[in-house]
DNA sequence: TATAAAAGTTGACATATATCAAGAATGGGT
DNA sequence: ACCCATTCTTGATATATGTCAACTTTTATA
């Protein structure tokens, strides 16, 4: 048992280098850079109006960001164990973020600040290129979820949440999934009814 | 009128290095791989299903990408003067692209080609900045209008876009204005009438 | 300039989804 | 194990926006 969450949880490590070729010295300095980080239920590690100076790897748990509008809270994305997360528009451009980002479970995170990757870009070529092809990935998340917002009836965006991210619906109370497919916790239960999930 | 265009335009050479210091020598050597490009009003420079082999630059002109779902044809973005465009996800995957890009005016082009792009990448520390600043810029883009599509009324994403991109109104038919934001020809030509513009 | 084709407008009507409200189920803390 | 708070469910009702269809205006073409 203990076996195989080792085996579903990519070490950071596994995670800088999964789409770079990297130099084990150039790794190993990186690394360095990323220090350890544990949150429980509920904390944030980054809220809206703040300047956001960390980029974090989650380890281990499930983060939500969402933003507040007329007072309702919407989702906009999940990170679970091993992706990247953060206030990503506010560290890089360092104005004050739109969004919070929110502890779903007791998260084991690593982070680096927003000077030391800089340091990093400068200092490695291979590091560059990890962050080319970082931005790279996150750009076809984001285009594969606003097609699926902008062209799909509720119905069908929750069939795709299905048949997509089954484990979602596991680790991610409703509510959230709703706001994240743009639409009322109501709609979401009657769909959920009407597919006798 | 000749010098005013001139400014309006920005040459590909100053966009290249609009964020990123580039050596002389670097960006020379980066220019050359750009080739020129002249396409007319109707034309396609890229088609859904096929695998895109180009990336291109917009010197002079409007390009519009949609994509097609049940008939009903759906405006992702559109290209303006001094800026990129490209089936950019099948360029990078090497997949077939989802997506269609039209001139919606004559155009000037510059385009360079995946191999070469690559090979920049490998030679230059500069151009894999640029390719990372790149991805960063559209990646605001997109969460940008991903949050506008999501949270806003029909109503107010008309009253936005009138507000921070009224060029786009006099530069592409309403019709496809109204599927970028995710409403029917109809409801935009109400809203248009109802602010009387 | 004439004619056809495309784009935009407007009204009547249909409908998916939101909102409101009340009750049932679930889950965390003591 | 119990209780309180949160989350989820379900029904009734409201509404924004889509769809269809006819008409007008604009743009393209010969």
């Amino acid at each position: 048992m203990g076996l195989f969450l080792f085996l579903g949880m990519p070490s950071l490590k596994e995670t800088l280098c999964k789409n770079v070729e990297m130099n084990n010295e150039v790794l190993r300095d990186f690394m360095s850079y990323w220090h350890p980080l544990e949150i429980t239920k509920g904390e944030f590690i980054s809220e809206a109006g703040k300047v956001e100076n960390y980029f974090y790897y989650v380890e281990k748990g499930v983060l939500r960001a969402y933003f507040i509008k007329d007072g309702q809270d919407r989702s906009v994305g999940f990170t679970y164990d091993g992706d990247y997360s953060g206030a990503y528009d506010s560290f890089l451009t360092r104005k004050p973020s739109l969004f919070y980002l929110e502890a779903l479970t007791d998260c084991k995170l690593y982070r680096i600040s927003k000077s030391d990757l800089e340091l990093m870009y400068d200092k490695h070529k291979d590091v560059e290129r990890w962050g080319r092809l970082f931005n790279q990935e996150i750009l076809f998340k984001k285009g594969f979820h606003e097609i699926n917002v902008l062209s799909y009836t509720a119905e069908e965006r929750f069939e795709r949440l299905l048949r997509e991210s089954p484990h979602m619906i596991q680790l991610v109370p409703q509510k959230h999934l709703a706001s994240y497919l743009g639409m009322s916790a109501e709609t979401f239960s009657r769909l959920r009814k009407k597919t006798k999930l």
